[in-house]
DNA sequence: TACTTGATGCGACTACTGTCGCGATAGTGA
DNA sequence: TCACTATCGCGACAGTAGTCGCATCAAGTA
């Protein structure tokens, strides 16, 4: 979640090749509404966030009529969902600093700003908000995490072409615990997060990973 | 967070003698209704959930007026705020089992069946998601989950005192370093949380407390 | 171009959330 | 026991979320 990646999805105008999937009509009209409702969607969470994101509002800002919205997309829940699919799609790539423990704290620090800074942070954090509700939320967010996972991983296979860490060494699970703790510290500690938060967090991991504590038991 | 703990917030009957400090009248018809306000929200919490939640509803179920509700509590977020911290002010401790390791795992495991395991999950899980949209709440929490943290910094101290951890080391860190890849798999990433991951973040983390990770760097 | 029909716009409608003023009730202290 | 008044019950009310039926529009096709 790169700093101008997320900007990009929430000031940049949505690209009109936009095509509605799985409907009779995915071209026209349809994909116009599509994407005008999408980019509703996020300009209405970064200004009023989760708590304030209303089918409403969202329907006057696109001009889309609401029962059209509600049809389409079922209501907020189905919104958020459908503008993380989107954001999903996007290309992402972790920042590369030389060795595993920076790398991780790098990333660790990415997290923290796609979270806190607005308007970026509202639409990442009303997701996050939202699975509690709405199992397709969920779902959405699910299938978005294992794939910034993935992404991520780069930096552990690298880690281990350099040597620094052993072959058969897990990567989703090497960046799990590295971002882990801010997860924490923002949503259920509610706890500040520090500097030296992320770089216990990056240390500890590249550690335990140069062990050998992330190869899995046969 | 212990197991008989939540049940006992979700099932027993409230003791009556619940004060309501911070009114002229603490005692008497107010003290009843606060007692049957909280005592509905959990009941109702741990059938219908958080999405579930109404203010109508727990005015129902206790017999208090629905206005009155609303004057006491402010709303929904206002009755979980207040369960939460009721739910603060009852002992707990954490299971000993002899090394740090192995109580640290206890500690997670803890963690998940409070957060999994219908009806003191629905309360639990709640607080989290309530935190998001409502201040309030996410104070609730805060203090909440850094009393838990002084609870359960023991399993630390006495491995200091055994001498498995170094003098110096911040107990909250470690304790926040082994539950925080639960809870990040609950609710963020939305992955299932395998025994094998309690047992990964509980040896990672003790492995860094005897090596000093945990002391603060002067 | 004309036809078919999926998708949309429209507005009325129900259900629900949260608020307000007023009279009634019951703690609290003398 | 009595008076005072904080608190509560009551019902009416405005505002909002979400649904429904129908007329209209426009994308896809011959």
């Amino acid at each position: 979640m790169a700093d101008e990646d997320v900007k990009c999805n929430y000031s940049c105008v949505m690209t009109s090749d936009t095509e509605t999937p799985g409907t009779a009509r995915p071209g026209g009209r349809t994909a116009r509404n599509t994407a005008a409702v999408l980019q509703a969607t996020l300009d209405e969470l970064g200004e009023h966030g989760y708590a304030g994101l209303t089918v409403e509002r969202v329907a006057t800002r696109s001009g889309v009529h609401k029962a059209t919205v509600y049809r389409r997309w079922g209501g907020v829940d189905g919104l958020l969902a459908a503008s993380l699919e989107w954001s999903a799609t996007r290309a992402w790539e972790p920042e590369r600093t030389g060795s595993l423990r920076t790398d991780l704290f790098a990333l660790a620090e990415t997290v923290v700003h796609g979270f806190t800074e607005a308007p970026e942070g509202a639409v990442s954090s009303a997701s996050v908000a939202a699975a509690f509700d709405s199992p397709r939320v969920a779902g959405a967010l699910r299938v978005f995490m294992t794939d910034r996972h993935e992404r991520a991983s780069v930096v552990v296979t690298e880690a281990v072409t350099r040597g620094e860490v052993p072959e058969g060494t897990d990567p989703a699970q090497v960046v799990r615990s590295a971002v882990a703790p801010v997860y924490y510290r923002l949503f259920v500690s509610r706890e500040p997060v520090a500097r030296a938060d992320l770089c216990l967090a990056a240390r500890i991991t590249a550690d335990a990973a140069a062990r050998g504590a992330f190869v899995p038991d046969p």
